[in-house]
Order: C-alpha cells, then sequence, then structure tokens
RNA sequence: GGACAGGUGGCCGAGUGGUUAAUGGCAGCAGACUGUAAAUCUGCCCGCGAGAGCGUACGCUGGUUCGAAUCCAGCCCUGUCCA
C-alpha cells in the first residue's frame, strides 16, 4: 500500500519495513498525533553491537519522521535472559554490573537521538523500574491469566529449543510474558503506542500487542525490520575480533570505519538506506557504481556512519588514516601502535603485542604461511628480528588489511 | 523416585583400550587471484619451546591397565518415557 504518513513512506523507502500489524491504522495515527514508539534492548554487555544499529536507526527515523522513541532497556529481562536467538541458558549479571551496561550504552544513543522533555525528545527507561516491583501472585494474576501455555508452546524461540533437546527453564519461558508487560506497561502510563524491533521479535510484539488489548483495550502497533544479513549469508556485526561494537571503547574508530569499508559490494546500497542519513538519489547514484568504482560509495558509507556512531573526528581520522595506509603504503595515525624497544623485538613478539595473534604460536604460523610483513616486506623467518632505528617507526602488518606501528623508545 | 539415551576442541559432529592433540563440516586466519569486494583454489587453526620435545584437553572425582575420550564405580548436568 502506499503510505500517506512521513514516518511510514520514511522508513518504507529506505527498507526498514518486514511486517507491521495494521498498517492503516498505524498510516492514520501517525498522521494525527505524536507517536510515542519504543524498541528494547539488552543490558548483557557494556556495548551495543552493529546487530542493533537497524533498531538504533530506527528510533532516530522515528524522531525525524517527528515522533517520540523511546528507549527500554532491558534491566529487568537481563535478569532473566531473552531466549529467542539462543540454544542455551545465559548466564545471568549482577545488578551493578546491568547498571554499568546501561550507562554506557546510553553515550551511543546520545549520538543518534536527541534527549530531553520535549514531546519529540527521545527517553530512555529501563524495565526494571516496574518489573521489579511486581510480585509474583501479582504477575500470575495480572499477565498470567492472557497467556495460554498452547500458544507459548508455538514460539520459534521455545520451539527451537525443544526441537534441539536443549533445557529451557521456567525463568526464561516467562520473558515472553515479561515482555509482553513491558508494552502494556508502557502503553498504559507513558502513551506509547508503538513497539518496534527485529523480525524474530514478532511474536514478543504481538504478545504485547494482544496483553494490550485484553488488559486496557487499548490498541497498539507493531513493526519489526527485516533481519539484515550481510549479502554472503552471514549475521551482521561480526568479525574475527568479535562483534563489532558500537562504543569507542570496545572497539577503535578505525575498526569501526574498516568494518564498512569491507561491506560487500551487494550490501552498499542497503546499508546506505539504513545507516546514513543520505538522501536517497545520492544513495541510488552511489549504489550504482560499477566495479571498483563502487569502492568510493563504500568509502562514503564508512564516513557516513563512523560520523554518525563515533563523531566527525573519528570518521576523519579513520578515513585519512586508511588513505595513507592502503593508498600510499605509510603510516597513519589511527593504527594500534607498539613500542620498539632499544634492543629490537621478534616478529612473533611485535605481531602479538600489536593484537594480531593471542600467542606466539599462532604468530609463528601467520609467519609461516607467509602473511607476516616488515614495512611491506612478506618475512617467512619465524625468527626473525626487528632492529631498533632511531629516526624511523617500523610497519608490521598482518596480510593485507591489518597494519601496525612501532615507535622508536 | 524408576527406565533408557546422552555430556568431545568457538559451534555442529565422528571416535568405544594403544601411530588420537583427537576424522569431517561450519566459523576464523593467511596465501594465490582481485578492487581493502564476492566466488574459487591452497595452507593454517590448544599452549610453551629455535628444535627434539614438554604441558594441558574429551562433564567431575576416583579406580582398573604397561597404556583410557574409550573399561569400572560414585557424583553432577541434560533429554525422552514412566511414577
Amino acid at each position: 500500500m502506499t503510505y500517506t504518513s512521513t514516518l511510514l513512506r520514511l522508513l518504507d523507502e529506505r527498507g526498514y519495513i518486514h511486517q507491521l500489524t495494521d498498517a492503516e491504522g498505524l498510516d492514520k495515527l501517525a498522521n494525527t498525533q505524536v507517536v510515542p514508539g519504543y524498541i528494547g534492548f539488552d543490558a548483557t554487555a557494556p556495548s551495543l553491537h552493529v546487530g542493533s544499529l537497524v533498531q538504533i536507526m530506527l528510533l532516530r527515523r522515528l524522531q525525524q519522521a517527528g515522533h517520540k522513541p523511546v528507549v527500554l532497556m532491558g534491566g529487568g529481562t537481563t535478569r532473566i535472559g531473552d531466549p529467542t536467538g539462543r540454544d542455551e541458558s545465559r548466564k545471568m549479571l549482577s545488578d551493578e554490573a546491568i547498571d554499568a551496561n546501561i550507562a554506557s550504552i546510553r553515550t551511543v544513543f546520545e549520538r543518534y537521538l536527541t534527549f530531553g522533555d520535549g514531546p519529540t525528545d527521545a527517553v530512555m527507561v529501563n524495565n526494571h523500574d516496574w518489573l521489579g516491583q511486581l510480585g509474583y501472585i501479582q504477575l500470575l494474576q495480572e499477565v498470567g491469566t492472557h497467556f495460554t501455555i498452547n500458544r507459548m508452546l508455538t514460539f520459534d524461540s521455545v520451539k527451537l529449543r525443544l526441537d534441539r533437546e536443549q533445557p529451557m527453564t521456567f525463568l526464561e519461558f516467562n520473558y515472553m510474558i515479561l515482555q509482553g508487560y513491558d508494552f502494556r506497561h508502557l502503553a498504559k502510563n507513558d502513551g506509547v503506542r508503538l513497539q518496534m524491533g527485529g523480525s524474530d521479535q514478532w511474536g514478543n510484539i504481538i504478545n504485547g500487542i494482544e496483553l494490550t488489548r485484553r488488559m486496557d483495550g487499548q490498541e497498539v502497533f507493531g513493526v519489526t525490520t527485516p533481519l539484515l544479513t550481510t549479502a554472503d549469508g552471514a549475521k551482521m556485526g561480526k568479525t574475527a575480533a568479535g562483534a563489532v561494537w558500537l562504543n569507542e571503547e570496545a572497539l577503535p574508530a578505525y575498526d569501526f570505519w574498516q568494518y564498512w569499508r569491507n561491506a560487500d559490494d551487494r550490501d552498499v546500497g542497503k546499508f546506505l538506506r539504513l545507516f546514513t542519513d543520505l538522501p536517497l538519489d545520492e544513495i541510488n547514484r552511489l549504489e550504482a557504481l560499477e566495479g571498483s568504482e563502487i569502492n568510493s560509495a563504500k568509502v562514503v558509507l564508512a564516513n557516513e556512519i563512523t560520523r554518525m556512531c563515533r563523531g566527525s573526528a573519528a570518521a576523519n581520522q579513520a578515513e585519512a588514516t586508511a588513505a595513507a595506509t592502503f593508498a600510499g603504503g605509510g603510516v597513519g595515525d589511527a593504527l594500534p601502535e607498539s613500542i620498539l624497544p632499544r634492543e629490537g623485538i621478534a616478529l612473533v613478539d611485535a605481531l602479538v603485542e600489536l593484537g594480531f595473534a593471542t600467542s606466539r604460536g599462532e604468530a609463528k604460523r601467520l609467519i609461516t604461511g607467509g602473511g607476516a610483513r616488515v614495512d611491506g616486506e612478506s618475512v617467512k623467518d619465524e625468527a626473525f628480528r626487528i632492529n631498533y632505528q632511531e629516526t624511523s617507526e617500523v610497519r608490521v602488518s598482518s596480510g593485507k588489511k591489518k597494519h601496525g606501528v612501532l615507535r622508536p623508545a
């Protein structure tokens, strides 16, 4: 259908919509009032990673379209553990750890959203604030009566565990109930009318919508985004070194920039639409570039996303470093650095110190395999030592992409 | 509480007394080819050691044996069925 509201048009043309519960109703609502909409986030780590970026951008789009983003931190539900997509129980975190995680995650949201008290300003809420108050009996009475086991058992998150003969505890089984309750709580107390999320959250969102209708007779809406995978089918946000974290402390800006610079050709247009604010005709132009020309679009992609997530300075430095390192064969400012001691250093140790290998054995294998380079020259001698040089730094590389610098002591 | 099945390296999954640091697949790293892309082919993929080698490892704890992931006992955990 063609949407009349700014919100749904924006979401649709940039590729955010996978499913939505009542397109017409939501379209109409978005035309008549400011719609507060929320997305829930996990607080299991001090940083979110790229896998959550679509949801973050979705809140940003909501605000751009003149509505109110509500960031729900799962401080309460993290104490339980979302079984979705997991075939194993998650370990529990202490209250302090969860609170610290939330504080750290908030710093990233502040780059994407405008927080404040105004009608379309973003707010952050923590479901521990209401879930923590809820007594067990109260929960059973208020919420439990609206869920049937029959239906709960049909949810993918549950079925997956059962099919794989993996345990699912009663505690985890309750996750969907609490998540449904979140929506109802926000609808009742904060006027929230919309929940968004990844397509894997569809079932949870539906639960919240039904619960809200049954308990309060209130109509609320749900939108899910397509499950985002890279063109070769992998989940977003995993690399060798681990997840691609959004927080600077968890992943240096240069590596973050590189992640986007190395995107698959086929993903460039999609990523530009989802993760940048560039106008669509500009994106169409960039996306149409052929062959090696698409590389310039990837640079734009990396710059835009890094700027938004880490700030202009970080983006500029990352780009300059990449240009110096790859095109010039030189050394940029943002590369990993280590000290070159006066007595010199064994190449294996240098590789470990720069973080290119986790053990000396791994570093040796890298050398034997021909992947280690010193000043651009491949070195195959495991015993190679880098001698001290008063005046110049030494460039040490693992493969063609990972570069580091040894500076004279 | 009972019967049966099972717990192996990041994941999946072989292996049922000795060339088993443990087949294979996935993921990952590197090389070739390229465009810092994809696909493909090749090598690597527990730690320490220059090396011979050493140390750890197949749920936990003991035991049998010259020798165990493999056999025995107890315990812990999981699944299925029964109560």
